[in-house]
DNA sequence: GCGAAAATATTGAAACTTCAACAATTGCCA
DNA sequence: TGGCAATTGTTGAAGTTTCAATATTTTCGC
């Protein structure tokens, strides 16, 4: 049986050739699982998130919220269904959220005259205070990983991930 | 702060380089949402495991186990430490979902007669055939993904992600 | 070898997210 | 117009993850 795994194992050879780059890769049944986008981008996204998080710390602020004060720090409101889809979250998570915001005088919901089933979503000034200081935070953050990183990976990175995500709706 | 902070914040000068355009562009305080790093790595992470997810559904079976059992298919037995830092999940949590995949037979704990403090853990037959045919439910999303956005996009995101993982480290 | 400290895994409570159902409003069309 | 379907947001229950505390075993200094 390990006989069987190591075999099948050298199938797959992946050469990888950089700058001009032919890369021939048969995928196989047992592609290890480091190998894998969906492993690589879960990995990446949890180190990032991480340190994203323990600086956002330092104001006791989530990621989240981070995310939600800067979608409505320009001052237009918009609907729990914009907001949500905005900031990578569901409906009923991002209503129990906004809850805690509003009790922290954070932000403020304004029923939509237009349309009364919505509700729009407003950042306080409270809110672009701590804003602010949570932008300097995450700008020092990703400073920190263009250190280790290099200007040109990060830009790189960034173009290609947003091509996936284009390519994937 | 917010001047020691923004000072230091200007020295990382970012130059797009597409084709045949420089486009330099100086971080700052306000840079949209959608242009960070951790978003953009959130963002994409969010789409690839719906679809991985949403494929793995026709098996009845959560991503994180998809991992486990792949991670343990070799037959070597990994302690639950070895087997949450490869799995991206913290101790506890691991535990639990364990405990989930013992009850259905997919996976059994062994204690370690080298370190008794340790548990080794195995995937059973039942868990390695079930593994196969997740197998081959997420080889063809990857090819899905390749489809849409290309060989070439797709291996040197993988090569960026990988690089930026050990740069985090 | 003994005892304190470290390593490993689990547990129960608390916090959080998700699901399904619901309430309110609007749009549609017959 | 009247009513049925779709849209929007919230709620309560159920499920999941996380935190802190615990139990067990090993390691290491003395």
């Amino acid at each position: 049986m390990h006989i069987e795994r190591a075999i099948s194992a050298s199938h797959s050879l992946i050469r990888v050739k950089t700058k001009s780059s032919i890369v021939a890769k048969p995928p196989s049944q047992d592609t290890p699982l480091t190998e894998h986008l969906a492993y690589l981008l879960a990995q990446a996204n949890r180190e990032i998130n991480r340190q994203l998080e323990s600086r956002l710390a330092k104001e006791g602020v989530p990621v989240e919220q981070w995310r939600i004060l800067k979608v409505l720090f320009d001052g237009n409101g918009r609907s729990m269904g914009e907001l949500a889809e905005a900031v990578l979250l569901n409906h009923p998570t991002l209503t129990k959220i906004v809850d805690r915001m509003v009790s922290d005088a954070l932000v403020y919901r304004v029923q939509d005259p237009k349309d009364r089933r919505k509700v729009l979503m407003f950042c306080s000034e409270r809110g672009k205070i701590l804003c602010q200081r949570l932008n300097s935070l995450a700008m020092s953050q990703e400073a920190h990983i263009v250190e280790n990183y290099g200007n040109k990976s990060t830009n790189e990175l960034k173009r290609l991930l947003e091509n996936l995500i284009d390519s994937a709706n």
